[in-house]
DNA sequence: GGTCAAAATTGACTGTGTCAAAACTGCCCG
DNA sequence: CGGGCAGTTTTGACACAGTCAATTTTGACC
C-alpha cells in the first residue's frame, strides 16, 4: 500500500523517505491539518492502515522540509487563512477555494467553477502577471450560526 | 488637523487617545503597513504633518490594542496575506481586494466591481452564512517579473 | 555492499502576537 | 475647574509558528 506512494514521490523527482510518506499519508482524510496536528499524528500513532506502515520519527524541522518538499512538487497544497497557522491538504492543481468559519475556523472546499487558476481576473491588474486568485469566503457554519439566523430573518 | 480625527473616533465610541490618532495619520500615504513599520513610523519620528501633533510613546501592546479597538471600529481593516504578517489599511468598507507579487511582496488594492460583501457566492455554501469573499490575486509585478516575460510569448 | 548527494536531526534562535496585572488618563459630572 | 472612574496604556513575561546552520543519517545508484 506504500509503493503507490513511494513511486508517485519518486515520479517527481524526490527520494521516497519514510517521513515524506508519513505526512502524505497522514494528510488522508485530514485535510487542512496545520504542521503540528501533522506532528501529532505522525508521532503518536502508527499511520493507521493497519499494514506494515509504522510511523516514523520525524522532527519539526524535517516536518517543515518535508510540507515546502511537496509543496514544491505540487503534491500538496498549503493554505494561510487568517488567524490561522498554515493548513496543508492533498487536493491540487484543481484551483479549489475555501470556506472558513469565523467562529469556529472549520474550513470547506469549494470546486472553483472555473477549475484552473486564475479562475477570476482583476479589473485593472496593475502590471501585474497573475497566475492564481485565491478566494477564501468568510462566514459561519451551520453550527456556529446562533439559532435565531437558522433562517434567515423575514423583514 | 487633528481635531476631524478626535471626532472620528468619538463618532465610533472610541475615547481620542494620542496612541490613536498616531496610528490612524501614520496609516495615512502608507496603506498595507505592518505593525512593526507603525510601531517604526511612531516612535522614531513625528507624524510628518509639520504641526503640532507629535507623536506619543507607544508600547508594542498598545499598538496591538489599537489595531484590533481601530478594526473593530471598522476605521481600519487588517489583512494578513499568506507569509506576511498582518498589514492595515484606512480603506474600509468598500469590499476591495488585493493583489499582491510573490516575489517582492509589493500590495495593490483592487477595486471589487461589485462592491459589497460578499461580492462573489460560492457554487455551495455548505450550510454557511456568508459574509464576506476575500480575494487575494497573486502574480509578479512588473518591477519582479522577468524581462522575457514583460511581453506574453507569442506561441 | 560502497559511495555520496539528498534528506533528517539537533538545538539555538527570531519574529509576531498574546496574557495578566499595574499604572495612567480622557472625559463626564458636580 | 477639579475629582473620579471606566477605558486605555504600559510593563514584562510568555507562547506559538517557523527558520537557520551545522552535523548526522539514509536512499538509491553503481
Amino acid at each position: 500500500m506504500d509503493q503507490p506512494v513511494s513511486e508517485l514521490l519518486r515520479t517527481r523527482g524526490l527520494r521516497s523517505t519514510a517521513q515524506r510518506r508519513a505526512v502524505l499519508t497522514a494528510l488522508h482524510g485530514h485535510a487542512h491539518s496545520t504542521a503540528a496536528e501533522l506532528e501529532h499524528r505522525i508521532q503518536s500513532a502508527d499511520d493507521g492502515s493497519g499494514t506494515s506502515g509504522t510511523s516514523p520519527r520525524l522532527s519539526r524541522q524535517g516536518l517543515y522540509n518535508v510540507l515546502e518538499d511537496l509543496s514544491r512538487a505540487a503534491l500538496i497544497r498549503c493554505i494561510e487563512p487568517a488567524g490561522s497557522p498554515a493548513r496543508y491538504e492533498l487536493r491540487v492543481g484543481d484551483n479549489h477555494h475555501h470556506l472558513v468559519c469565523r467562529s469556529c475556523g472549520r474550513i470547506k472546499d469549494v470546486d472553483c467553477s472555473v477549475g484552473r487558476a486564475p479562475c477570476l481576473e482583476p479589473g485593472d491588474d496593475a502590471g501585474f502577471s497573475i497566475d492564481e486568485a485565491e478566494i477564501t469566503w468568510w462566514g459561519l457554519c451551520a453550527d456556529c450560526r446562533p439559532a435565531t439566523a437558522q433562517r434567515p430573518p423575514r423583514h
